[in-house]
DNA sequence: TAGATTGTTAATCGATTAACAATC
DNA sequence: TAGATTGTTAATCGATTAACAATC
Protein backbone atom coordinates (compact mmCIF):
# COMPACT_ATOMS: atom_id res chain seq x y z
CA UNK A 1 0.00 0.00 0.00
CA UNK A 2 2.98 2.07 0.15
CA UNK A 3 3.10 2.73 3.62
CA UNK A 4 5.88 2.04 5.92
CA UNK A 5 5.54 -0.17 9.25
CA UNK A 6 6.62 2.45 11.06
CA UNK A 7 3.25 4.09 10.41
CA UNK A 8 0.95 1.76 11.28
CA UNK A 9 2.22 1.16 14.29
CA UNK A 10 2.27 5.13 15.07
CA UNK A 11 -1.35 5.42 13.25
CA UNK A 12 -2.68 2.28 15.18
CA UNK A 13 -0.92 3.60 18.86
CA UNK A 14 -3.46 7.08 18.39
CA UNK A 15 -6.44 4.48 19.44
CA UNK A 16 -4.28 2.02 21.60
CA UNK A 17 -2.50 -0.54 21.67
CA UNK A 18 -3.87 -3.45 19.31
CA UNK A 19 -0.98 -6.51 19.06
CA UNK A 20 1.51 -8.32 21.29
CA UNK A 21 5.03 -7.48 21.85
CA UNK A 22 7.25 -10.32 20.41
CA UNK A 23 3.99 -11.99 19.28
CA UNK A 24 2.27 -9.51 16.74
CA UNK A 25 -1.60 -9.02 15.76
CA UNK A 26 -4.31 -10.99 15.91
CA UNK A 27 -5.28 -10.32 12.66
CA UNK A 28 -9.57 -10.40 13.21
CA UNK A 29 -9.41 -8.81 16.19
CA UNK A 30 -7.41 -6.14 14.99
CA UNK A 31 -9.68 -5.97 11.60
CA UNK A 32 -12.54 -5.38 13.80
CA UNK A 33 -11.05 -2.93 16.20
CA UNK A 34 -10.50 -0.71 13.26
CA UNK A 35 -13.67 -1.34 12.23
CA UNK A 36 -15.36 -0.21 15.39
CA UNK A 37 -12.90 3.07 15.04
CA UNK A 38 -14.35 3.97 11.83
CA UNK A 39 -17.73 3.20 12.58
CA UNK A 40 -18.56 0.35 10.25
CA UNK A 41 -19.89 -1.81 12.78
CA UNK A 42 -22.60 0.86 13.67
CA UNK A 43 -25.73 0.97 11.43
CA UNK A 44 -26.22 4.06 10.18
CA UNK A 45 -29.86 5.09 8.75
CA UNK A 46 -29.76 6.84 5.27
CA UNK A 47 -31.77 8.90 2.86
CA UNK A 48 -30.63 10.07 -0.44
CA UNK A 49 -32.14 13.35 -1.64
CA UNK A 50 -32.27 13.92 -5.23
CA UNK A 51 -33.08 11.11 -7.17
CA UNK A 52 -31.52 12.33 -10.61
CA UNK A 53 -28.99 10.10 -12.26
CA UNK A 54 -26.32 10.44 -9.59
CA UNK A 55 -28.73 9.76 -6.70
CA UNK A 56 -30.15 6.28 -8.45
CA UNK A 57 -26.61 5.40 -8.65
CA UNK A 58 -25.83 5.77 -5.11
CA UNK A 59 -28.93 4.05 -4.59
CA UNK A 60 -28.07 1.22 -6.66
CA UNK A 61 -24.66 0.91 -5.32
CA UNK A 62 -25.12 -1.48 -2.76
CA UNK A 63 -21.43 -1.90 -1.24
CA UNK A 64 -22.33 0.61 1.23
CA UNK A 65 -24.46 -1.99 3.45
CA UNK A 66 -21.62 -3.91 3.84
CA UNK A 67 -20.34 -0.99 5.79
CA UNK A 68 -23.39 -0.15 7.88
CA UNK A 69 -25.53 2.19 5.47
CA UNK A 70 -28.70 1.83 5.54
CA UNK A 71 -30.66 3.55 2.84
CA UNK A 72 -34.46 4.02 4.21
CA UNK A 73 -35.71 6.60 2.42
CA UNK A 74 -35.05 8.53 -1.30
CA UNK A 75 -36.82 11.78 -1.78
CA UNK A 76 -37.02 14.10 -5.20
CA UNK A 77 -39.69 16.89 -6.15
CA UNK A 78 -39.93 15.30 -9.41
CA UNK A 79 -43.37 14.03 -9.16
CA UNK A 80 -42.80 11.79 -12.10
CA UNK A 81 -40.18 10.05 -10.08
CA UNK A 82 -42.34 9.69 -6.75
CA UNK A 83 -43.57 6.43 -6.35
CA UNK A 84 -40.69 4.60 -8.56
CA UNK A 85 -38.98 1.79 -6.56
CA UNK A 86 -35.38 1.72 -6.24
CA UNK A 87 -34.05 -1.55 -4.57
CA UNK A 88 -37.30 -2.13 -3.02
CA UNK A 89 -37.29 1.70 -1.79
CA UNK A 90 -39.81 3.85 -3.07
CA UNK A 91 -39.25 7.34 -4.39
CA UNK A 92 -40.83 9.97 -2.22
CA UNK A 93 -41.43 13.64 -2.50
CA UNK A 94 -39.60 15.78 -0.98
CA UNK A 95 -42.89 17.80 0.56
CA UNK A 96 -43.41 13.91 3.22
CA UNK A 97 -39.20 14.74 4.23
CA UNK A 98 -40.11 16.44 7.41
CA UNK A 99 -42.99 13.70 8.35
CA UNK A 100 -40.37 11.04 6.98
CA UNK A 101 -37.52 12.17 9.59
CA UNK A 102 -39.91 12.71 13.05
CA UNK A 103 -41.10 9.41 12.16
CA UNK A 104 -38.03 7.49 11.40
CA UNK A 105 -34.71 8.23 12.32
CA UNK A 106 -32.38 9.12 10.15
CA UNK A 107 -28.22 9.88 10.41
CA UNK A 108 -27.30 10.74 7.16
CA UNK A 109 -28.58 12.76 4.05
CA UNK A 110 -26.59 11.64 0.90
CA UNK A 111 -27.43 15.14 -1.32
CA UNK A 112 -27.41 14.86 -5.34
CA UNK A 113 -29.82 17.63 -5.85
CA UNK A 114 -29.16 20.44 -8.12
CA UNK A 115 -26.04 23.04 -7.44
CA UNK A 116 -28.40 25.80 -6.63
CA UNK A 117 -30.86 24.25 -4.47
CA UNK A 118 -28.22 22.65 -2.74
CA UNK A 119 -28.02 25.28 0.28
CA UNK A 120 -31.78 25.46 0.70
CA UNK A 121 -31.92 21.55 1.00
CA UNK A 122 -29.02 21.24 3.76
CA UNK A 123 -30.50 23.80 5.64
CA UNK A 124 -33.52 22.05 5.73
CA UNK A 125 -32.51 18.57 6.30
CA UNK A 126 -30.17 20.21 9.10
CA UNK A 127 -32.88 22.16 10.94
CA UNK A 128 -35.05 18.93 10.79
CA UNK A 129 -32.16 17.50 13.20
CA UNK A 130 -30.15 14.85 10.17
CA UNK A 131 -26.58 15.20 12.11
CA UNK A 132 -24.37 13.93 9.12
CA UNK A 133 -24.42 15.74 5.44
CA UNK A 134 -22.95 13.45 1.88
CA UNK A 135 -22.82 16.47 -0.49
CA UNK A 136 -22.43 15.88 -3.78
CA UNK A 137 -22.96 19.37 -5.26
CA UNK A 138 -19.32 21.15 -6.05
CA UNK A 139 -19.77 24.03 -3.48
CA UNK A 140 -17.52 23.34 -0.09
CA UNK A 141 -21.07 23.20 1.97
CA UNK A 142 -21.01 24.82 5.24
CA UNK A 143 -24.09 25.19 7.84
CA UNK A 144 -23.91 27.48 11.03
CA UNK A 145 -25.57 23.94 12.33
CA UNK A 146 -23.61 21.21 14.62
CA UNK A 147 -23.78 19.10 11.57
CA UNK A 148 -21.20 16.78 10.02
CA UNK A 149 -20.62 17.87 6.39
CA UNK A 150 -18.43 15.41 3.92
CA UNK A 151 -18.19 17.41 0.86
CA UNK A 152 -17.84 15.01 -2.71
CA UNK A 153 -15.78 16.83 -5.42
CA UNK A 154 -15.56 14.86 -7.91
CA UNK A 155 -14.17 18.04 -10.51
CA UNK A 156 -11.43 18.32 -7.89
CA UNK A 157 -10.52 14.87 -8.95
CA UNK A 158 -10.97 15.56 -12.84
CA UNK A 159 -8.48 18.53 -12.79
CA UNK A 160 -6.25 16.88 -10.61
CA UNK A 161 -6.13 14.09 -13.73
CA UNK A 162 -6.25 17.62 -16.04
CA UNK A 163 -2.82 18.79 -14.30
CA UNK A 164 -1.21 15.45 -14.24
CA UNK A 165 -1.49 14.21 -18.05
CA UNK A 166 -0.25 18.10 -18.55
CA UNK A 167 2.86 17.24 -16.62
CA UNK A 168 3.40 14.30 -18.12
CA UNK A 169 3.05 15.88 -21.74
CA UNK A 170 5.85 18.46 -20.95
CA UNK A 171 8.22 16.46 -19.81
CA UNK A 172 8.10 13.69 -22.64
CA UNK A 173 8.24 17.26 -24.87
CA UNK B 1 -11.59 29.36 2.59
CA UNK B 2 -9.33 28.32 5.83
CA UNK B 3 -5.72 29.34 4.06
CA UNK B 4 -3.34 31.93 4.87
CA UNK B 5 -2.38 34.70 2.70
CA UNK B 6 1.51 33.49 3.19
CA UNK B 7 0.51 29.92 1.96
CA UNK B 8 -1.15 31.39 -1.13
CA UNK B 9 2.37 33.08 -2.27
CA UNK B 10 3.88 29.82 -1.17
CA UNK B 11 2.14 28.11 -3.55
CA UNK B 12 1.96 30.44 -6.29
CA UNK B 13 6.14 30.81 -6.19
CA UNK B 14 5.84 27.30 -7.09
CA UNK B 15 5.06 27.62 -10.51
CA UNK B 16 6.71 31.56 -10.81
CA UNK B 17 5.43 35.07 -9.59
CA UNK B 18 2.46 36.26 -10.83
CA UNK B 19 1.97 39.41 -9.00
CA UNK B 20 3.98 42.59 -8.94
CA UNK B 21 5.44 43.70 -5.26
CA UNK B 22 4.00 46.68 -3.92
CA UNK B 23 0.90 46.78 -6.46
CA UNK B 24 -1.00 43.40 -6.50
CA UNK B 25 -1.93 40.69 -8.46
CA UNK B 26 -3.96 41.46 -11.86
CA UNK B 27 -6.87 38.96 -10.80
CA UNK B 28 -7.92 38.16 -14.76
CA UNK B 29 -4.46 37.22 -15.51
CA UNK B 30 -3.79 34.95 -12.42
CA UNK B 31 -7.26 33.05 -12.68
CA UNK B 32 -6.09 32.14 -16.49
CA UNK B 33 -2.36 31.31 -15.33
CA UNK B 34 -3.80 28.76 -12.59
CA UNK B 35 -6.21 27.39 -15.45
CA UNK B 36 -2.47 26.83 -17.72
CA UNK B 37 -1.26 25.00 -14.51
CA UNK B 38 -4.12 22.97 -14.12
CA UNK B 39 -4.17 21.98 -17.55
CA UNK B 40 -8.11 23.38 -17.59
CA UNK B 41 -7.32 25.90 -20.31
CA UNK B 42 -6.52 22.56 -22.77
CA UNK B 43 -9.24 20.51 -24.40
CA UNK B 44 -9.19 16.87 -23.23
CA UNK B 45 -11.26 14.32 -24.98
CA UNK B 46 -12.80 12.21 -22.82
CA UNK B 47 -14.85 8.90 -23.02
CA UNK B 48 -17.44 7.13 -20.57
CA UNK B 49 -16.85 3.31 -20.58
CA UNK B 50 -19.95 1.49 -18.33
CA UNK B 51 -22.86 3.63 -19.04
CA UNK B 52 -24.89 1.99 -15.43
CA UNK B 53 -26.30 4.75 -13.45
CA UNK B 54 -22.94 6.38 -12.39
CA UNK B 55 -21.87 6.39 -16.07
CA UNK B 56 -25.09 7.92 -17.00
CA UNK B 57 -24.64 10.71 -14.77
CA UNK B 58 -21.06 11.65 -15.25
CA UNK B 59 -22.38 11.92 -19.16
CA UNK B 60 -25.16 14.26 -17.98
CA UNK B 61 -23.04 16.60 -16.08
CA UNK B 62 -21.98 18.77 -18.32
CA UNK B 63 -19.73 21.13 -15.76
CA UNK B 64 -17.20 19.08 -16.93
CA UNK B 65 -17.08 20.86 -19.75
CA UNK B 66 -15.94 24.16 -18.68
CA UNK B 67 -13.13 22.63 -17.44
CA UNK B 68 -12.23 21.34 -20.97
CA UNK B 69 -13.09 18.00 -20.64
CA UNK B 70 -15.52 17.18 -23.54
CA UNK B 71 -17.12 13.73 -23.93
CA UNK B 72 -16.76 12.31 -27.13
CA UNK B 73 -18.25 8.56 -26.69
CA UNK B 74 -19.87 6.23 -24.43
CA UNK B 75 -19.52 2.42 -24.13
CA UNK B 76 -20.75 -0.90 -22.75
CA UNK B 77 -21.67 -4.07 -23.29
CA UNK B 78 -24.87 -4.05 -22.21
CA UNK B 79 -26.80 -4.29 -26.31
CA UNK B 80 -30.00 -2.73 -24.97
CA UNK B 81 -28.02 0.73 -24.05
CA UNK B 82 -25.84 0.33 -27.35
CA UNK B 83 -27.98 3.27 -29.73
CA UNK B 84 -29.26 5.01 -27.11
CA UNK B 85 -28.08 8.78 -26.97
CA UNK B 86 -26.96 10.66 -23.82
CA UNK B 87 -26.54 14.30 -24.83
CA UNK B 88 -25.87 13.54 -28.39
CA UNK B 89 -23.48 11.04 -27.59
CA UNK B 90 -24.38 7.60 -28.68
CA UNK B 91 -23.95 4.58 -27.00
CA UNK B 92 -21.46 2.39 -28.68
CA UNK B 93 -20.78 -1.64 -27.71
CA UNK B 94 -17.43 -1.96 -26.00
CA UNK B 95 -16.36 -4.38 -29.13
CA UNK B 96 -15.73 -0.67 -30.89
CA UNK B 97 -13.63 0.28 -28.83
CA UNK B 98 -10.36 0.10 -30.46
CA UNK B 99 -11.34 1.21 -33.67
CA UNK B 100 -13.01 4.39 -31.78
CA UNK B 101 -9.48 4.85 -30.16
CA UNK B 102 -7.40 4.39 -33.04
CA UNK B 103 -9.85 6.41 -35.72
CA UNK B 104 -10.23 9.77 -32.80
CA UNK B 105 -7.69 11.40 -30.17
CA UNK B 106 -9.14 10.07 -26.79
CA UNK B 107 -7.14 11.58 -23.34
CA UNK B 108 -8.82 9.94 -20.62
CA UNK B 109 -11.04 7.26 -20.01
CA UNK B 110 -13.62 7.20 -17.42
CA UNK B 111 -14.46 3.76 -15.62
CA UNK B 112 -17.35 3.27 -14.60
CA UNK B 113 -17.47 -0.65 -14.79
CA UNK B 114 -18.12 -3.12 -12.21
CA UNK B 115 -15.89 -3.97 -9.61
CA UNK B 116 -15.02 -7.38 -11.19
CA UNK B 117 -13.99 -6.15 -14.88
CA UNK B 118 -12.26 -2.92 -13.63
CA UNK B 119 -8.67 -4.43 -14.38
CA UNK B 120 -9.70 -6.14 -17.21
CA UNK B 121 -11.27 -2.90 -19.15
CA UNK B 122 -8.62 -0.57 -17.38
CA UNK B 123 -5.22 -3.20 -19.00
CA UNK B 124 -7.42 -2.60 -22.87
CA UNK B 125 -7.93 0.96 -22.36
CA UNK B 126 -3.93 1.58 -21.15
CA UNK B 127 -2.67 -0.65 -24.41
CA UNK B 128 -4.83 1.55 -26.61
CA UNK B 129 -3.06 4.35 -25.44
CA UNK B 130 -5.19 6.03 -23.42
CA UNK B 131 -2.94 7.84 -20.50
CA UNK B 132 -5.66 9.28 -18.41
CA UNK B 133 -7.84 6.84 -16.54
CA UNK B 134 -10.79 7.62 -13.97
CA UNK B 135 -11.75 5.23 -12.03
CA UNK B 136 -14.56 4.62 -10.40
CA UNK B 137 -14.52 1.05 -8.84
CA UNK B 138 -13.74 0.84 -5.43
CA UNK B 139 -10.03 -0.19 -5.81
CA UNK B 140 -6.42 0.89 -6.08
CA UNK B 141 -5.96 0.59 -9.54
CA UNK B 142 -2.36 0.52 -11.02
CA UNK B 143 -1.23 -0.51 -14.13
CA UNK B 144 2.30 -1.60 -15.25
CA UNK B 145 1.68 0.86 -18.27
CA UNK B 146 3.38 4.82 -18.00
CA UNK B 147 -0.63 5.54 -17.63
CA UNK B 148 -1.79 8.55 -15.16
CA UNK B 149 -4.74 6.95 -12.51
CA UNK B 150 -7.13 8.73 -10.56
CA UNK B 151 -8.90 6.70 -7.86
CA UNK B 152 -12.07 8.03 -6.58
CA UNK B 153 -12.88 6.47 -3.82
CA UNK B 154 -16.49 7.47 -2.42
CA UNK B 155 -16.93 5.08 0.18
CA UNK B 156 -14.10 6.30 1.60
CA UNK B 157 -15.39 9.70 2.16
CA UNK B 158 -18.55 7.75 3.78
CA UNK B 159 -16.35 5.98 5.95
CA UNK B 160 -14.91 9.32 7.03
CA UNK B 161 -18.62 11.00 7.59
CA UNK B 162 -19.34 7.90 9.55
CA UNK B 163 -16.21 8.37 11.51
CA UNK B 164 -16.73 11.77 12.32
CA UNK B 165 -20.54 11.09 13.17
CA UNK B 166 -19.30 8.62 15.92
CA UNK B 167 -16.88 10.79 17.14
CA UNK B 168 -19.26 13.07 17.98
CA UNK B 169 -21.70 11.12 19.56
CA UNK B 170 -19.04 9.93 22.04
CA UNK B 171 -18.38 13.13 22.68
CA UNK B 172 -21.88 14.40 23.31
CA UNK B 173 -22.60 11.51 25.89
C1' DT C 1 19.06 -17.54 24.34
C1' DA C 2 18.17 -15.97 19.70
C1' DG C 3 14.88 -14.28 16.60
C1' DA C 4 10.92 -11.80 15.73
C1' DT C 5 7.49 -8.41 16.47
C1' DT C 6 4.98 -4.49 18.73
C1' DG C 7 5.10 -0.09 21.51
C1' DT C 8 7.27 4.21 22.06
C1' DT C 9 10.73 7.66 21.86
C1' DA C 10 13.92 10.31 18.88
C1' DA C 11 15.37 12.02 14.30
C1' DT C 12 14.15 13.48 9.98
C1' DC C 13 11.51 15.48 6.56
C1' DG C 14 8.13 18.50 4.48
C1' DA C 15 4.57 21.79 4.75
C1' DT C 16 2.62 25.73 6.97
C1' DT C 17 3.25 30.06 9.10
C1' DA C 18 5.72 34.16 10.25
C1' DA C 19 9.03 37.68 9.25
C1' DC C 20 11.13 40.71 6.41
C1' DA C 21 13.03 42.54 2.09
C1' DA C 22 11.71 44.42 -2.41
C1' DT C 23 8.84 47.20 -4.88
C1' DC C 24 4.85 50.00 -6.41
C1' DT D 1 7.80 59.33 2.21
C1' DA D 2 4.26 56.35 4.08
C1' DG D 3 1.33 52.62 3.21
C1' DA D 4 0.41 48.53 0.98
C1' DT D 5 1.39 44.30 -1.28
C1' DT D 6 4.21 40.46 -3.32
C1' DG D 7 8.50 37.53 -3.27
C1' DT D 8 11.50 34.96 -0.47
C1' DT D 9 13.92 33.46 3.52
C1' DA D 10 13.57 31.77 8.33
C1' DA D 11 10.88 29.67 12.14
C1' DT D 12 7.50 26.70 13.50
C1' DC D 13 4.65 22.87 13.43
C1' DG D 14 3.15 18.24 12.38
C1' DA D 15 3.70 13.95 10.16
C1' DT D 16 6.69 10.35 8.60
C1' DT D 17 10.58 7.52 9.36
C1' DA D 18 14.11 5.42 12.03
C1' DA D 19 15.86 3.56 16.25
C1' DC D 20 15.47 1.05 20.15
C1' DA D 21 13.23 -0.92 24.24
C1' DA D 22 9.85 -4.36 25.72
C1' DT D 23 8.08 -8.69 25.19
C1' DC D 24 6.76 -13.25 23.28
Amino acid sequence: MGITASQIRQDLNCFGGFGQQGYGYNVEYLYNEIGNILGVNEAFKVIIIGAGNMGQALANYSNFEKRGFRLTGIFDINSSLVGKKIRDIEIMHLDSLERFVSENEVDIAILCVPYEHTPAVADKVARLGVKGLWNFSPMDLKLPYDVIIENVHLSDSLMVLGYRLNEMRKTEK
